[in-house]
DNA sequence: ATTTGTAGTGAACAAATGATTACTGTTATG
DNA sequence: CATAACAGTAATCATTTGTTCACTACAAAT
């Protein structure tokens, strides 16, 4: 079987394949020449046509002959990232994703680091806030019901007081801990009497990444 | 504002109204009244228009005054439950109810007793398990990490065996407790020094719900 | 300089499509 | 029995819509 090969779109063509999309969601059924024509500023339905030829031609839409509003997409056009975000939004809900093991000397979301996704909620965050989540190792926070296996989901972009559960980075290590900032001195706490209150010395490679914002385990 | 009140479809109503939603899942675009009439067996398109007058008048279609193929859905009607049981299975997610309070004498799933819904990843659990979220009250089970606020996910599918952690109603209460049979003999533990073991006696009103698969915390 | 591709024009025409009119038959309801 | 609702028919017409033709202009590649 021969498969039709994607060439590169101009950048009228995407324009207009763009707009197509955009027409049919809004409206839910495809425009016709004339409402693209419209659109576009151009004036003759055959100017139309073959840019749609084009599009039919490298593989991004379907037609119909002689059929009204019969532009269709391509099928592997079907859930698209724009797609997705739209329908993240209207469905409610996020994909974020997961970091496992931080590679050292490697940001906490490098590409290496991640090993799936998670689909949450979107009552547990906006898109906005750049989360994350982050496997837990260890258990030193056991008392606040975080245990080794748990995913924390993680906010970049929340403020952080003290108290607060937060993730950072310390010495090439991803670690959940208490944050508490008293008068410039940075500890991370433990929750967990095993494990010591860390005192965050200027000569540490610390950062703070964000605020845990959620928790969820997995009972197996 | 005033909605449109929908009221009962007939039988070939709803027969169209079906149609013309996987037409336009096969196809990308609406069908003509034409192309309605064909499936049918109806020779007029008045006669195809009447139904299509009578599905805009009870508020499920919008139909665009002489654009052809001008069928489009109520906004309501966008996100049909067919077409998110196929975007759970594409995109990898479940919608499953919340339960937050328990009414005296309700089976737990009642329609009262929801208040809401929240999305999890597939990873977490599958569609068949007939699973729901339960929201807890009290800290019987803070040894456990599960917290007043926390969502426990209940799946209804899973064999119990002791030491699990279940939903149980007890005397027309929801209840999240470590379980454990002995002999036959049904105890409820809490895992909090605070709390004793509950014995399940002959006369008490007790009924296994589910089996506790995974909690999700949302720290505010 | 030539060829090819891109991006159009305006007009005409054929086909598709929606709207309308006046009508019939069946079923359910008051 | 009368009325209303439902479910159609056939024909006609107006409008919408796609296709085609012969043409122009410009940019890029050869």
């Amino acid at each position: 079987m021969i498969t039709v090969m994607k060439t590169q779109l101009t950048g009228r063509q995407e324009e207009i394949l763009i707009f197509i999309k955009q027409f049919r969601e809004e409206n839910g059924y495809p425009p016709t020449l004339r409402e693209i024509g419209k659109k576009f500023g151009i004036s003759s339905t055959f100017g139309v046509k073959r840019h749609l030829d084009a599009l039919v031609k490298k593989g991004y839409l379907n037609i119909e002959s002689n059929a009204s509003r019969g532009i269709s997409f391509s099928k592997d056009e079907n859930i698209t990232s724009t797609n997705i975000f739209n329908l993240e939004k209207e469905l409610g809900f996020q994909k974020i994703p997961v970091v496992g093991r931080v590679a050292a000397g490697t940001p906490i979301l490098a590409e290496e680091n991640i090993e799936g996704s998670v689909i949450l909620d979107s009552s547990f965050i906006k898109r906005s806030e750049d989360s994350f989540a982050l496997k837990v190792k260890g258990d030193s926070m056991i008392n606040v019901g975080i245990y080794e296996g748990d995913l924390v989901i993680v906010s970049s972009k929340r403020d952080i007081h003290n108290s607060d559960t937060v993730v950072a980075m310390l010495n090439d290590e991803a670690t959940v801990k208490t944050y508490e900032n008293k008068n410039g001195k940075i500890k991370l706490i433990p929750q967990n009497e095993k494990y010591k209150p860390i005192e965050i010395a200027g000569t540490d490679d610390f950062k703070l990444i964000g605020k845990v914002i959620g928790v969820v385990r997995w009972l197996n």
